[in-house]
DNA sequence: GCCGTTAGCTAACGGCGTTCACAATAGTAC
DNA sequence: GTACTATTGTGAACGCCGTTAGCTAACGGC
């Protein structure tokens, strides 16, 4: 862990940094739209054409961003997460979603960034590997399928039968399995997919504006979304109230 | 209806037709971000200054495209619900939600457009009027709507009691009540928010690929909600298979 | 035939991402 | 201390973008 840095790489290292957070102040006050590279070199007080001395190409600079977002995300979500008793797994992922979506309403440009339609390329696809972004993105969705696991494991909640499952999405979901570090009956993955597609489709509604033609507060919403996915789950007894 | 089109009146649709089907065209080729002004032009034969005869800005241009493809999106729903025998709503909204995930993977660019979070703005929000694709994405919005509040009509399913429903929230579902032609009881404009975020939010999700990360096809899981959505609107004696 | 309106053009501005050639600086070998 | 090289910055330029201004031709009504 030393650090035998000729001055150079300090400085290099050092200049590095400062583009990041030139690059999350601009992404912060300009938009996503706004997020240009003439306008993160004139944050950091250097032209364009210097940035190509740390990144390959505006994108390498973006996905390196995203890959910083990504880690504060999952930093934020995991402190919710570690304040409560690990025996309440509930509790956990309750408080996890209300942390992600917090996350998400105050900080709507950084959101869009991640998870916007624009980020078609940068979520991560099923293959491995790729960029900084796409691992940062699987340890995002670990937070929530690891805290998924853990409520089946302590107090399995009812999961349709393989055999109940169409035979394509039974495939489908063993081929993702595959992938994942632990085993999972088939059944509890559907489930999974189906409560995530519940938080996380409606934190992106909220956030892009898509429930303004209803909601101008979409709080209420998601406490309502919670407490049903709660009850699926078999959980309600581990309920608490928001910003405990 | 008569057409006391001077030449240059007639003249002049034509390229408007021919300007708006280029975009289109653009758009589907291109996608999203390639929606160049120039490019557009370049389509139809023109230079780009000259478009400006015809649109006040390329915002413009793009909303009237979007105009364009929510009717074109929104006929093709209702192509698929009047295809129904009335007197089995539930049936009707089957329909028309898979006439949506249909078009929606035919035409992702179009999808993008009308649906990708650069839509911000573009979506309608809350307060009357403004442009027409405000007005056309509130004919969108009436489809189903509609069709449930006819479910709920011919055949109640339970609905919360407005006395469970936080306060905060009933009165928001009471303001969006009121711009609504009809009133509705607010238990049941809660359950159709609540369906329509799964509804919707999963079909953003699979165009978007936010579901690559566990899926290659996620036709059978927009089954399963489905089937979920119509046990819970208690319609699933009206359940009909795939492309009938 | 005249004249205002209309629809098209070219040229230009400032911005974008990106490449290139060049200058200055920092580190290294003798 | 002096040469040499690698690194890090610069300004100029290319081709794209949306947009504006000024010009030219054709059309339409009198």
């Amino acid at each position: 862990m030393a650090q035998p840095a000729s001055r150079r790489e300090r400085a290099r290292a050092d200049t590095l940094r400062d583009i990041r957070s030139a690059a999350r102040a601009v992404l912060v006050d300009r938009g996503v739209d706004g997020l240009a590279l003439r306008a993160i070199a004139r944050e950091v007080g250097l032209t364009a054409p210097a940035l190509y001395r740390y990144f390959a190409s505006r994108e390498d600079l973006v996905e390196q961003v995203v890959a910083d977002l990504y880690g504060e995300l999952c930093e934020v979500m995991e402190a919710a997460r570690d304040a409560v008793d690990p025996r309440a797994p509930g509790t956990r992922l309750l408080v996890t979603a209300r942390a992600f979506r917090t996350w998400a309403t105050t900080h709507p440009a950084e959101f869009g960034l991640l998870f916007g339609s624009a980020a078609d390329g940068v979520v991560p696809e099923s293959p491995g590997g790729e960029g900084p972004a796409a691992v940062a993105g699987r340890r995002f969705g670990g937070v929530f399928a690891t805290l998924f696991a853990e409520i089946h494991l302590r107090r399995p909640f009812p999961v349709p039968a393989d055999d109940d499952l169409d035979p394509g999405y039974r495939d489908q979901l063993r081929a993702w399995c595959a992938e994942l570090p632990v085993e999972l009956p088939l059944g509890v993955m559907s489930v999974f997919l189906s409560c995530w597609v519940r938080l996380y489709g409606l934190v992106c509604m909220e956030v892009f504006g898509h429930l303004r033609f209803a909601l101008t507060d979409a709080a209420p919403l998601f406490e309502a979304e919670m407490r049903a996915l709660g009850k699926r789950l078999g959980i309600v007894d581990e309920w608490v109230p928001p910003r405990a």
